[in-house]
DNA sequence: CGTATGAATGAACAGTCATTCACATTTCCG
DNA sequence: CGGAAATGTGAATGACTGTTCATTCATACG
């Protein structure tokens, strides 16, 4: 089996691209085949079909994301550091995958029910880490905030649109983008956004 | 001309609807033809196609945004009070036409280029206001963020996640929605939410 | 060497796609 | 009322869809 994940990979590599870049729906098994340099039939060999394959992708994504949150979360105390490492998280994952969150966020309606139960649950554990650090600041006094579930999803959608326009040809290093959805997100809560 | 009018609006309707819910290319001719209760042949006395259809669609969603936007921001003065209109006149506005924004977000990449690239520039249009009262209120001193152009950025994807997430049959009413984007908003710019 | 295995092909399948068109039907207006 | 214009129908078009499959090929193993 030796070429046979290397095929797998590529495969995987090349429908995330596409998908991601045209949408599930308007490329075809054929246009895929094309982008690995093989034939239709021999996609069949790797994967059962298209939609598995879609939803295949989408849950290595968010169980990728889920990890790397556990990473950047653990040993963290405090709220305040939580939220901080929690954005600085989220926005340096998408930073450094941007086809894997745009496909995730936009094909969730391409995913036959099954499929989308299974990608809408982690997605709402991934969400339920912050709502849970807002409500905490919350009830400590720390955060001024109207309401702790919706600035969860102010925040999330702040920080995921960064895919649409983050380009690592423009004049910002990712590093620097990090620093600005900080910034924005500490005092969106109402906090300084340097260490009194 | 008394039912076509009638007709063309159905059609437009029953077209946005669909192409929202399940996506551009995940709707035919046929399932909007049965939607509006015709034949798909019928279709084509009233468009040339289903591509003029979506960029139809889109362009009076992005005329009608910048209508709006215009009234909203006609009289008012100073940095903050701008800010406070966009931002109301954006949030309130994308949630009376969810629908029509969520099109227009999703499906730029389902336009040809010419439409794109139409389309686009209305956007663009849009974005600028924003991005210039954040400069405004950087050169006034008045704003504590790092970059206007990002904090444009980070503001419109907030407020336009706003379609993704809010129900008529919530515990809150749009006007409530309202201010909790505003108040995040002005906070994110570092001003307090309630006037000093 | 023979044979089992995984992989790729290219043709074929049954559907669906957007679009067109000759033809009915309805509606409007003089 | 009469004719013309607008509107809808249903079938047909050719291209494209995801998927299947008999066949071929190259490599690996006993």
């Amino acid at each position: 089996m030796p070429e046979s994940r290397n095929t797998k990979a590529k495969i995987r590599k090349a429908a995330l691209r596409l998908f991601a870049e045209r949408g599930y729906n308007a490329v075809s098994m054929r246009d895929l085949a094309d982008a690995v340099g093989m034939r239709q039939g021999g996609l069949y060999n790797h994967f059962e079909g298209k939609q598995v394959l879609l939803s295949d992708l989408m849950e290595t994504h968010m169980v990728r994301l889920l990890e790397a949150l556990d990473t950047a979360m653990a040993g963290i105390s405090g709220t305040r550091a939580r939220l901080e490492a929690f954005v600085r998280h989220h926005v340096s994952h998408h930073l450094n995958y941007p086809d894997d969150v745009f496909l995730a966020y936009m094909e969730v309606r391409s995913l036959d029910s099954d499929n989308r139960a299974r990608i809408t649950a982690l997605r709402n554990r991934y969400e339920h880490v912050l709502r849970k650090i807002l409500e905490d600041g919350c009830t400590q006094g720390l955060f001024r905030i109207g309401d702790a579930a919706v600035h969860a999803r102010m925040l999330l959608a702040m920080m995921t649109g960064v895919t649409v326009w983050y380009r690592d040809s423009g004049r910002l290093s990712r590093d620097e983008v990090v620093e600005l959805y900080l910034g924005a997100a500490l005092q969106s809560v109402g906090l300084a956004a340097v260490q009194p």
